[in-house]
DNA sequence: CGACCTTCGGAAAAGGTTTTCCCTGGGTCC
DNA sequence: GGACCCAGGGAAAACCTTTTCCGAAGGTCG
């Protein structure tokens, strides 16, 4: 409607661009007070009928359309949500990304975001630079420690965590259930008769791996040996880290996470080590593309952008303010497919072939 | 250091959040008037040294940080950009807007994010809505119609499209050349002997697709035949697409992209079809998990990131309103890897009998 | 020693919108 | 028929910052 019109009017312009009406240009041409206009479109008190259909004949004329600088000046808020994650090239934060974009859209907020590029320090300073322009925060599996986070969550307006639960501050949380989905991949591999299986750990400041090291200390065990080896949270950082996990002797390796998985996948079909035969491979999260590689990923699902949108609504529910501090938990549940079955003799002596050469 | 000083006060302070200094409060704390702070801030105007001790003490003490929506009402501009993309789980939007942002960042601008959600209907409200809040907008891969772009185009202050050339508007952009692309996979194909290739058509609206069937115009030929395949631009439409491509009796399947191509390789596998052997396959752009699949993709190559760069190159260029119109244009390389052979005789055999069961 | 220039800092306007306060006019109830 | 109430709309303040304009003070040159 009334884009239809600015476009018509800026068309018929040259080259030069035309100052954007004001409010006060739309009163004048409707021959009302510029109050009269705001009432009209904001509906904040009635107006009686002929003066609004002047109004929005002369909106849609001039093509007007409010400023947000100067309404968010008034009211004091922007309509809009930061979001900061640690990687937009990892498709785990572009789902989330996705999700509350696509929520809050619905709301007629705006999405700002900013890429931290996985470096722990850039965090804080991301958050409370995007925390100017907008009405609050979602953070993304942030690596900061808890103090920091503390203290950032009461500098921010409003603060919304992934991925990140913290006992002692009242931030409002949508996290995954960590431990549940390692846990639950833990039995699966021993009850297909694992008994030494490898993890590929992920970034050490993210709490998420924090929380798998709780799950890996219950779950280890006298008949499941977990061998820790450091890797990282990418697929390259998977690749490089498969090596270790072969020459380790286990039998099953557990990826940080999906895409870390699929780079360890890569190498071992580089190094014509099968999976699952020789080696069962295990990732995190399940993203899209776990179902298109050959095996199939045995992982644990999670609904990415689900949990955007949770996040999104802890985020609007802590704006009336009483009831911050809520915490909600996304349970993952173990989907086995093709890389993981029972460990062979064979295998564990081809592996040992392999490392060698 | 304001970092901390904000965070210190607003700790000591109980639930209730204290509204937030103005330059008022901190002309008053500092002794001076607030055309004096500014200045300090903005370093507009020189000040002595003794009242910016003062201010700058003062800033520090009341975690002062200017308003946003205040300058931008007084200085009409925003500092930040708007990124439009058709779908955020596609990682090639993905890393294109990692590109942007990167850029932005670094220029102290702020990126605002909308997904269309692959709706060509919904990027035309989308990039309007956004520009109300931006500088400008970058435009990925828009499926809309020429007319509705051109008229976009004098409705948002600046515009820059990635992937979107248009003759007669003057939009600068940065495209890829895509027909170069699709020659060299041609060429590549006809190389190792195929002479019947299946296409795995793209969105038909987008320009990069029509931009692909110039180059297979020129392609094909009588020792080179095109089966077109309708598909779409996502992975499940390559799985979906990929039977369709086996009954065609080509020897290759070139797909649209690589995340297409990734559905593909999966259904593939599904059907127990060897990739080269049976079958070569190919995409285009080279994501991050092309690599990771077995075989590795023959793909083109894409620094998508540097897109998002380009485009931000563009967007800035563009603010000297004089030079816009330029257009950037990125040339993509062939990168031969496992997924591509020559066409064998065993190969057509046996591809009747897949489909046919 | 006086006049002019320079430098520094304050007062105030401007930027566009929303909302409060107030006034006016018309309708209703007694 | 008069008093009161309600609704509708205008004037103006407020939101916070930047910048222009201007005044004052100090220094320099003639």
């Amino acid at each position: 409607m009334w884009c239809n019109a600015a476009m018509g009017r800026a068309q018929t312009g040259t080259g030069a661009r035309p100052p954007r009406a004001t409010i006060i240009d739309v009163a004048r041409e409707a021959g009302v007070s510029p109050a009269t206009v705001s009432r009209v479109l904001t509906g904040s008190k009635p107006v009686s009928a002929e003066p609004e259909q002047r109004v929005r004949a002369a909106v849609a004329r001039l093509g007007y359309r409010p400023n947000p600088a100067a309404q968010g000046l008034l009211r004091g808020t922007t309509s809009a949500v930061g979001v900061v994650v640690p990687d937009l090239s990892n498709p785990y934060f572009a789902e989330v990304l996705k999700g509350v974009t696509n929520a809050a859209q619905h709301a007629d907020f705006r999405t700002l975001v900013a890429d931290t590029g996985e470096k722990a320090g850039a965090e804080r300073d991301a958050a409370l630079e995007l925390s100017r322009w907008a009405d609050g925060i979602v953070l993304c599996s942030p690596r900061m420690s808890q103090w920091e986070l503390t203290e950032l969550a009461s500098a921010v307006p409003r603060l919304v965590c992934v991925n990140r639960r913290s006992r002692g501050s009242r931030i409002p949380a949508v996290a995954v259930d960590f431990e549940a989905g390692v846990a639950s991949i833990c039995r699966h591999l021993r009850e297909l008769g694992h008994r030494r299986v490898a993890y590929l750990r992920g970034p050490s400041r993210a709490w998420s791996e924090r929380a798998r090291q709780r799950a890996l200390r219950t779950a280890g065990g006298p008949d499941l040996e977990i061998v820790q080896i450091p890797c990282g949270s990418s697929s390259v950082d998977g690749h490089r880290a498969a090596d270790v996990a072969l020459a380790s002797g286990a039998t099953a390796v557990m990826a940080f996470s999906d895409y870390v998985a699929l780079g360890a996948l890569a190498r071992f079909d580089e190094l014509g080590v099968a999976v699952p035969e020789e080696i069962s491979l295990t990732g995190f999260d399940d993203i899209a593309l776990s179902r298109l590689v050959s095996p199939r990923l045995t992982t644990v699902t999670v609904d990415k952008q689900d949990l955007g949108r949770r996040a999104w609504q802890l985020f609007i529910d802590s704006g009336a303010d009483g009831r911050t501090g809520s915490t909600v938990e996304v349970m993952p549940e173990l989907v086995v497919r093709g890389s993981t079955a029972a460990p062979t003799a064979a295998g564990s002596i081809e592996r040992e072939i392999v490392h060698e050469r």
